[in-house]
DNA sequence: GGGATGTACTCAATCGTTTGCGTCCAGACC
DNA sequence: GGTCTGGACGCAAACGATTGAGTACATCCC
């Protein structure tokens, strides 16, 4: 039924340490023994209980992966990237989706901690509520890398983007067109991303003089709906922004529906900028202008920074920034008088 | 640092069966003792060790989730609601990706056997390649529970979409709006929504008399990518059909993104229909005609049969077919000159 | 023949829980 | 006082693997 190490033992009249040293490639059993232990084995169909295994190897082979939300391709983009890494090493994968609650973040570090995973890949929900609870992982003798997001208050290896740099670019751009006002659709401004780009963003407007009413904020919420039922709000208000930077791929395509039922050309009636480039966002009519990150490398270099941190322990990693690229395409009218 | 029961019994002058009853609220603790118990492991930060817990226990709470693609948003929202059913009854997740390769899904099953998940979630690869394995699953009593596609040679629970309806709908429509040729751009055949659909398409077809020419049919690989580099050449041929049938929504993109650098109009010169409803679809200008399936239903109504199987494994559980709903919206030419 | 060397295998502890059973002791009852 | 009951706790055996230490035996060399 359930082959173990004791039944191919007794079937074979050996002890169950033999029959595991040669199931696993140890020395000290006769070829000849080996290979009759082998041959059973497989026709038993034994695979060994890795909760026995890791329980007394002291490591499991499972790493988990903490995300905020599954349904943003953002991140199955990034853990593909991470399986791509892990995966042909032995590892398998606890997914959390912590859905932005720090509560159910709480409960899912909590599992993890007693499965005693031998890793933490984590794109936090809050850049500091958590912070006692990441500190109590890593007490735990559980390394973790930060992806995406980070906890500031935590000192282990990360790997972000620039987002600050990025917004930047995006609202020098908008100036450049010559835009004067701008309404934002914010992620959850908690979140170490949400925090950033919806900073960089007021900064930067302040810095150049560019006017950000506070009834054109608007929380998406980071998801679809959010945004497209925020984006019908705005759109109540009397005066509008003459453009809209909208903070996520999956934000604008609410955006981009509220939009279209109400009717609202781009970019002859408002312009539109965006984070991040999902395929959509070429094919759209107009093409998007955005930033643009990627999850790939973002995931890649998490799980590589993750091995490094099983490995050598002691080692110490600084955290990664990457850049990311703008994209001109044609969502942005000019009104600079330049064009 | 990793504090355990016996720890914690130690600190007390206690046996670590007591502190093992005293946590776990079972009867055998004096009340006074019992509180003190719990107020060290709260100090301690005591969890328990998942592993050893699961060893003795025999169950693992644990449901391994098996998909082919993480890309797609379908397989994102159908985990997610999976999640929802079993997340608050203290289940967590292994999520397995086989990216479409039946030999990734074998040794993702030996894993998931080995670390004694509870139940299994599975959309196979392929309708048939797997059963030898399958089988070997259900015989060690780990439930298995198919969705979106089956194995055809399994014998146990699913929930599916009714396919060749949906598939007739769709052509049925085309039919009526005059149109008389058809390409397809498919998924992995082998796999069992990619030869439903395919092969509904070809037999709605013939009994109509609607000509689908073999290279108008072209495998899309279930990806962005695949679907995007086979329209492209599709229409390096002379001869094209007036509509396009397209599997699934991912691929929906790709062609969606040939088309439009070739300067295709849709639906002035192809009309275009597609397997699936995403955001997308209805932003798109002009906003696709397509069958809807709720992969949200698809999982919760997994997740709940899983537990059924968990619950009472004697009880005999049938499939599921779920029906799909037509939507139309403008990516359809009328061709019958009845307007 | 005796001592050294090495090979092939067994023994038993261990990882951290859970749990059936045994023991001890206080209190109740006749 | 003796017996019975039941609560509170300890003991030890599991669960299924791994692994250091120990034993038995053949071989080799002088």
């Amino acid at each position: 039924m359930k082959p173990t190490l004791k039944m191919i033992a007794q079937a074979l009249g050996v002890h169950p340490s033999t029959v595991s040293r040669a199931l696993s490639g140890k020395p000290g059993v006769s070829e000849e023994l080996r290979s009759r232990i082998i041959k059973l084995a497989q026709e038993m169909g034994y695979l060994p209980d890795s909760r026995a295994r890791s329980l007394r190897q002291g490591q499991t082979k499972i790493i988990g992966i903490v995300i905020p939300d599954m349904g943003n391709p953002f991140f199955s983009y990034a853990f593909s990237a991470m399986e791509r890494v892990l995966f042909p090493l032995g590892y398998s994968f606890f997914l959390c989706v912590t859905e932005e609650d720090n509560e159910k973040e709480r409960v899912l570090l909590e599992k993890l901690i007693s499965y005693k995973v031998d890793g933490i890949l984590a794109a936090p929900v809050d850049r500091v509520k958590n912070t006692k609870l990441y500190r109590e992982v890593q007490k735990r003798g559980i390394p973790v890398v930060f992806f995406d997001r980070r906890l500031v208050t935590i000192d282990t290896p990360y790997v972000v983007i620039d987002n600050r740099g990025a917004v930047t670019t995006l609202i020098d751009y908008l100036w450049k067109k010559g835009h004067r006002t701008l309404g934002v659709v914010t992620l959850h401004k908690e979140s170490y991303t949400g925090m950033e780009r919806f900073e960089a963003a007021m900064k930067r407007a302040k810095e150049l003089g560019m006017e950000i009413k506070d009834e054109w904020v608007k929380d998406g919420m980071s998801t679809e709906m959010g945004a497209y039922r925020v984006t019908l709000d705005l759109f109540k208000n009397g005066e509008l922004p003459s453009a809209l930077f909208v903070c996520n791929n999956v934000m604008a395509l609410g955006v981009l529906k509220a939009l279209k039922e109400l009717k609202v050309k781009i970019p002859e009636d408002i312009s539109l900028v965006t984070f991040d480039d999902s395929f959509w966002n070429q094919i759209f009519e107009p093409p998007i202008t955005c930033v643009a990150q990627d999850p790939e490398q973002l995931g890649m270099i998490a799980a590589t920074m993750m091995l490094d941190r099983i490995r050598y322990p002691e080692k110490k990693l600084s955290g990664v920034v990457l850049k990311t690229h703008f994209i001109e395409r044609e969502s942005v009218k000019d009104l600079s008088g330049k064009g």
